[in-house]
DNA sequence: GAAGATTGAGAACTCAATCTTC
DNA sequence: GAAGATTGAGTTCTCAATCTTC
């Protein structure tokens, strides 16, 4: 049987708690705001990049890691909250585009502050900048190759 | 406002990603094999780790990180399943002590090399040993001061 | 009143099935 | 039949309230 090295496992155990660590926070001191989740800030920026043009429910699967009903749902409640627009593709009669509304844009810029003021003191103060590009090469390599 | 370099954006993303995409891996592996989700394969260690004092709920929470209900749910589910056994604590009316049972010990080890396969092909295989050092103090280092 | 633990109700997630259009 | 997207049913998560014992 395989077995990991120890610090094989120890580091997987970092990997989990740092990032249980620093969603939370983020999270939380979103909520105290009385701010959507973190996963409406990804999906707002993702949608308010493509602009006017807009994104195809299936294109945002990939950027944000969501399984297809999962999609279906976020973008519901985003609709419901009047952040985004759905309207029927008009290439592709099985689809839609996704676009962001003036609130939808309004709420994703007054979440960046807390979002930005915590992953700069919890992240960027905390490791050496020179340190902070190699473990990124690092993590990439992780979920790719 | 405080804004983030683009380079701890970038370090952000790719932690999230990365963490995202070993822990679905393994899901989704156990789940195949018609194991039961990584979370209780952590509670088992840490319950079978406490032998036979077994070991208070409040303690687990600290160690698996979850919030007071969540333990509470979880125990619920894998007690169900026969995996361990919750009994009043002696010395404390409020609380109880849980323990694993046999059938919990071959469930944990069952377990086991499915999990530590997928760590060792995961992580092992594509980091260089002095790289995952350096990368875990870094983790160490964002989860605590 | 605080600590240990549970619970009801509502929200979110997951799986599998479904529907429509390609 | 495959792709884009939704949905019903069941499970899990979350919040706030609750209960018992300290």
């Amino acid at each position: 049987m395989i077995t990991p090295q120890p610090t094989t496992i120890a580091f997987w155990t970092a990997l989990v708690s740092a990032n249980r660590h620093l969603i939370e926070t983020i999270e939380t001191a979103l909520k105290a705001e009385g701010m959507p989740p973190l996963a409406w800030y990804d999906a707002l920026l993702e949608i308010e990049k493509t602009g006017s043009d807009g994104i195809r429910p299936f294109a945002l699967e990939d950027r944000l890691l969501l399984p297809q009903y999962g999609t279906s749902r976020l973008l519901d409640r985003i609709t419901k909250a009047g952040l985004i627009e759905r309207t029927a593709c008009a290439d592709d009669g099985r689809g839609q585009v996704v676009r962001i509304t003036d609130a939808g844009k309004r709420m994703r810029r007054s979440m960046w502050p807390i979002y930005a003021d915590l992953l700069t003191k919890l992240i960027e103060w905390k490791l050496p900048r020179d340190e902070m590009a190699g473990l990124l090469a690092s993590l990439q390599r992780l979920r790719n190759g």
